[in-house]
DNA sequence: GAAGCAA
DNA sequence: TTGCTTCAACGCATG
DNA sequence: CATGCG
């Protein structure tokens, strides 16, 4: 019969003990479900009609609990003597693994099993010697690129209905109920599946039952609590309440306010600047991950750019250009933001340099401070004029601004041409390799953030570490051993911005310079 | 955080 | 339904 | 050529 063409052509029946089986004439109605221990452990519930066992793969089994959903993949129609089996069926042939008969008997559909099953709500009664009363099987509606039909197994409301603090039927009756065997048993093996913990259902039922009334829709997901959102400059955010700093008790809806209150400081070195992305949305102590490309989903307010590559081809960009697409990146669960140093004007010029000074194991903050005095010394004599930041970690970032003329290879060149030379003068304190060995007790002048694709830490962007740190432009006589490369942090950069009144890095967008061409060298103010 | 995919 | 996975990139140094 | 590093 063709109903069983599939499943007969997913098998060979000269490695299988599996009956290639043949369409019954028979009109009684018998189901069957079979543990199967294959790639992954699921619950086979078949169902026969017509001649067929109707078949669905229930990942997690069926549950005695009302209203709780399995989902039942619904898959091949299988023989009516299929029901019967029990035992391995070969690794590397279709469903290898082990199969146990957890239970049979008969089914009893309410209404016409026909017309119930075309239109995906079939109401039954079951008749097993584990599973007894009415069920539900309804069919899901139909996913974009769904390749096998979804159906939820539902046990109905009658006198079989268990409650939630009941033992699972699955464990407790996990048995064979043609052998008697457990899993192990047939496989011979030691059990694949991971010893499970002894999660909860250990209550002590006497005291404190919940009201009769109150039972919960079985962990339907509209339960009436913590789903509520806040709107933070007419950006949407869900939990808000999310601790995202934990020794802080910073808040999802606080950083996003604090980025709102320090807006007018940090946009003008945000905007129209290719990001790189730290996100953690479990919060900073929790996994993170970067991102630099568009995702399902994004946001309005996060503006995405083709813009040309390196070489041949396109690449993707992530921009902002408002507080509202700040606010929204951090809806996205994005702690850090990293910026290249060129804007959207003109990616292929940088219009900042940037000397990353990282402090290797043993170094002390003050040789930190001279190290960014020197850098800064060293332009200067260059005619170059920089700015310092603090970076929220370990070290400095000294920022030298330019008039967007020199390709990236130029500027890296010379920045590596710079930094070379420090190492050079003075090779007990700088180093410009990255290698941990030649990094200690010296100072890591790293040149390589300016590379077209590569980016620094944005000014006034947090750090996903401990403390809820801000990186932050300080002016160069700030400079002093009493501060700290973390010591702004969420909790007190507002206050210090409050006190400042105008940003220390306020010349910046002024300066006019470009790079020393080997010989000459030029600043004047713009305009 | 949000989607896609698999079971 | 639920759980798991994915979410970048490149120049440079070294063995 | 594969890793480690930022
Ligand atoms: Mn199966
Ligand atoms: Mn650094």
């Amino acid at each position: 019969m063709a109903k069983l063409a599939p499943y007969r052509a997913k098998r060979d029946f000269t490695k299988t003990s599996e009956p290639a089986g043949k369409a019954a004439r028979r009109t009684g109605f018998s189901f069957a479900v079979q543990k199967h221990e294959a790639s992954r452990l699921h619950y086979d519930f078949r169902l026969e009609l017509d001649g067929v066992l109707k078949s669905w793969a229930v990942a997690k089994g069926p549950s005695l609990v009302k209203g709780e959903k399995r989902l039942a993949v619904h898959v091949e129609d299988h023989p009516v003597d299929y029901g019967d089996f029990e035992g391995t069926i070969p690794e590397g042939q279709y469903g290898g693994g082990t199969v146990l008969l957890w239970d049979r008997g008969t089914w009893e559909p309410e209404g016409d099993p026909h017309e119930g099953y075309d239109k995906g709500r079939l109401t039954f009664r079951l008749d097993g010697e584990k599973l007894r009363g009415t069920w539900h099987l309804v069919r899901m509606a139909k996913r974009p690129r769904e390749r096998q039909e979804s159906w939820l197994l539902i046990k109905a409301e009658d006198a079989f209905a268990r409650s939630e603090d009941d033992t699972d039927i699955l464990e407790e009756a996990p048995l064979s109920v043609k052998t008697g065997r457990a899993i192990e048993e047939i496989s011979g093996k030691p059990s694949k599946a991971a010893p499970k913990k002894r999660a909860a259902a250990k209550k002590s039922a006497t005291k404190a039952d919940p009201p009769k009334g109150a039972t919960r829709r079985a962990s339907s997901s509209a339960t009436a609590k913590g789903d509520h959102r806040v709107d933070v400059a007419g950006v949407s955010i869900s939990h808000p309440d999310r601790v995202l700093w934990e020794e802080q008790g910073l808040t999802k809806q606080e950083l996003a306010e604090f980025y709102v209150g320090i807006a007018d400081w940090i946009l003008p070195h945000l905007v129209d600047r290719p990001l790189t992305l730290i996100r953690c949305p479990s919060g900073s102590a929790k996994k993170c991950f970067v991102q630099r490309h568009s995702w399902a989903g994004l946001s309005d307010f996060i503006h995405r750019s083709m813009v040309s590559d390196d070489k041949d081809g396109k690449q993707e960009v992530l921009t902002v250009r408002d507080i509202q697409g700040v606010v929204a990146l951090v809806q996205s669960g994005v702690l850090e933001m990293h910026i290249w140093g060129a804007t959207l004007q003109d990616l292929e010029r940088p219009d900042r340099l940037i000397f990353d000074l990282d402090p290797g194991e043993g170094v002390d903050w003050p040789q930190v401070i001279e190290a960014a005095t020197a850098v800064r010394e060293r332009l200067k004599g260059m005619g170059l004029v920089s700015f310092v930041k603090t970076t929220g970690g370990k070290g400095l970032h000294v920022v030298v601004p330019l008039t967007p003329r020199a390709a990236w290879k130029d500027a890296l060149a010379f920045t590596r041409g710079f930094a070379e030379a420090m190492a050079a003068d003075e090779p007990d304190r700088y180093t410009t390799t990255s290698v941990k060995q030649e990094r200690e007790g010296r100072i890591f002048i790293d040149y390589l953030r300016n590379n077209r694709e590569a980016s620094a830490v944005a000014p006034y962007s947090t750090r996903s570490r401990p403390g809820a740190p801000v990186a932050t432009p300080v002016s160069w006589d700030e400079l002093t051993p009493d501060l700290r490369p973390n010591g702004f942090t969420v909790e007190n950069l507002p206050e210090r911005l409050r006190r400042l009144k105008k940003d220390p890095w306020s010349d910046l967008p002024s300066i006019d310079q470009t790079l020393p061409e080997a010989k000459s060298t030029r600043r004047k103010a713009k305009r």
